[in-house]
DNA sequence: CGGAATCTTCAAAGCGCTTTGGTTGCGACT
DNA sequence: AGTCGCAACCAAAGCGCTTTGAAGATTCCG
């Protein structure tokens, strides 16, 4: 394995120039940076990471922890968001670094936060209650937060405007003459969902509907919760015409509860979801095609990327909140309600 | 931050007894090294990984790649394997890195391989004919494969009997007097996909039934790829009394089709299912219960850790085949072919 | 043409750990 | 008393890179 020394000595160079023209600092030629640069891909050079981090005392990683627990974490949800991250710290030659865990997960960010493991660590999915925003402040490692937490530590996130999104698609399905809209929404205590719900409630509230707690379902974001949500819907008495959904998953769910109780979705029932946007489900090729909340989850993850590596350029995390709207497209899956 | 020499002077010793007495080597008094024990833990002291890695020539790290167009690897799945992986390599102080890519996976395996980023790869999904296998092997990179390929290389894989779990699935269903099972299937360039064709094709020959193209459908493992096959079979005139299925994802699916079309499961029609046992989708509790073919793909990765850590403490490659077997696991999903 | 200014290049000192090749001290053995 | 073996410890040399402080080599100007 070839190292710096050893190309220095081959082109007759010191190992300090061959280092500078490699990583592109002025104080060296043109012609001579070339000349490197040939030399380091003929001879296949590829600089030693463990080394250079140390020397640089940077880690070039940044650590995200996967709790299987909480399985939302190891659902496709995160897998394309971990995707997005990857699409921008690739570029930056900086590793994500994963570490999986069931149980305790403060104890995996202290891990990752010592001995100069990670750069940074970004933070997914946080309760509206997070211990993790508070560890790691206390740990002085760097952290983006997508999605957002109550804690008075200023901190750095990216969230998307789940609260207007879910206003706005209940006013849609009310204003459609929906009298009757229910909820199927992840678990509360993730903040996503509270502010789900609050627009959700919002929405009611300004059309002057009572919310009703029988009309609100959650769990985890699966088919099976799904169904099981829409099927206790539909066996309501006054059941509802309309309803919102908090991820696509469920939403296959609650589709089939709606054609096993021999429903039409868009004309006897409609639906909204929330569309986190996969390559391999697609709203606009769903029969019906799903009307949907829809934002990139892949997209935020590469911008939070972004910020990671403004945050170790110097950038101040006190100043890095983004909020992102969230687009309601309509498409087959709503209609009019149904005549009494 | 508190480093190996501070420790040393802190304790009146010397850095070489220091670490020592960290890494449990013997040429150590246990009353200093509980001293330094206890220092350590006191002070809060823990090892720069950097220079640990730099120094011994470790790095630490084994490598997956994440393909975002295949997008098996982003699926469930594979987080549930991945997983696995970090039970066993967080015991062992070993990071698991993950490269996402889209598009030439091929180059960032060279990536990893280079500037010792990694000690050893994890490959997951083969396919029949597989480059990687190739690749990894010239490059001289360690690593384990989750499925087996064709390749004349020598190589460390651990895999379950796909093709024997299908092949017991489908003649279960001949055997209850089913005459027409279709298969609905992962992508067949892939090994693992290719095995269970040739188990379910396996098992009607051996009944002396005859395999119809049209009763074998393959594509993505997700929901949708269910439904669309299910419900073409369904559409067939000979349409089948019983299906095999290659993942719980495309069961759900397919189920969807199965009471779209007004059938009931378990009665009308029967199915088997191949069980990756994922935490947030239990056969037993669905409604009506699926018969499976079931194997942990959880376990797969805990083992496959366990394997890369004994490659990398000398075992040669060469001996390490491991063929699981697989359970299949009769319920409620299952039953005679009804009455013509 | 001499010295300042500017480019280029380099030697050497780290980064924080592991590990080699010792030394020291002490009881045991002859 | 002299040698040996062993336990316990240590100094110093790396691991392969970056970076500081300086020194040649060129160019530029009066």
């Amino acid at each position: 394995m070839m190292k710096l020394k050893d190309l220095a000595d081959a082109l007759g160079l010191s190992p300090t120039t061959v280092s500078r023209a490699l990583n592109g600092y002025p104080e060296v030629s043109e012609a001579t940076r070339e000349r490197v640069l040939e030399a380091a891909r003929r001879f296949n050079y590829l600089p030693n990471v463990s080394a250079r981090r140390l020397a640089t005392g940077r880690a070039g990683a940044v650590g995200v922890v996967l709790q299987s627990n909480r399985s939302l974490l190891l659902d496709p949800h995160y897998a394309e968001f971990l995707a997005g991250l990857g699409e921008r710290f690739a570029e930056e030659e900086i590793d994500i670094v994963v570490s999986p865990t069931r149980g305790d997960e403060l104890s995996n960010y202290r891990r990752m936060a010592s001995g100069m493991r990670v750069d940074a660590i970004i933070l997914s999915s946080p309760l509206v209650e997070d211990g993790r925003v508070k560890l790691l402040s206390e740990l002085g490692m760097p952290f983006v937060l997508h999605g957002r937490t109550t804690s008075p530590v200023p901190h750095a996130w990216l969230d998307i405007d789940n609260e207007n999104a879910f206003r706005q698609a209940t006013l849609y399905l009310l204003d459609l003459g929906h009298e009757r809209v229910g909820l199927i929404n992840g678990d509360p205590r993730h903040t996503f969902a509270a502010h789900r719900e609050k627009g959700y409630r919002d929405a009611l509230a300004a059309r002057g509907v009572a919310t009703e707690p029988k009309m609100i379902a959650s769990g985890l974001m699966t088919d099976e919760v799904g169904f099981r949500a829409a099927e206790r819907f539909l066996g309501e008495r006054d059941r509802p015409t309309a309803m919102v959904v908090s991820s696509m998953m469920m939403a296959l769910g609650a589709f089939r509860a709606i054609r096993a109780a021999g429903l039409e979705l868009g004309r006897d029932i409609s639906m909204i979801a929330h569309d986190d946007v996969f390559p391999f489900l697609n709203a606009d090729r769903m029969v019906p095609t799903m009307s949907t909340t829809r934002s990139s989850i892949r997209a935020a993850g590469t911008r939070i990327a972004e910020l990671a590596v403004e945050m170790l350029g110097g950038r101040p995390a006190s100043g890095i909140h983004e909020l992102w709207p969230v687009d309601l497209v309509i498409r087959a899956s709503t209609g009019p309600a149904p005549l009494r």
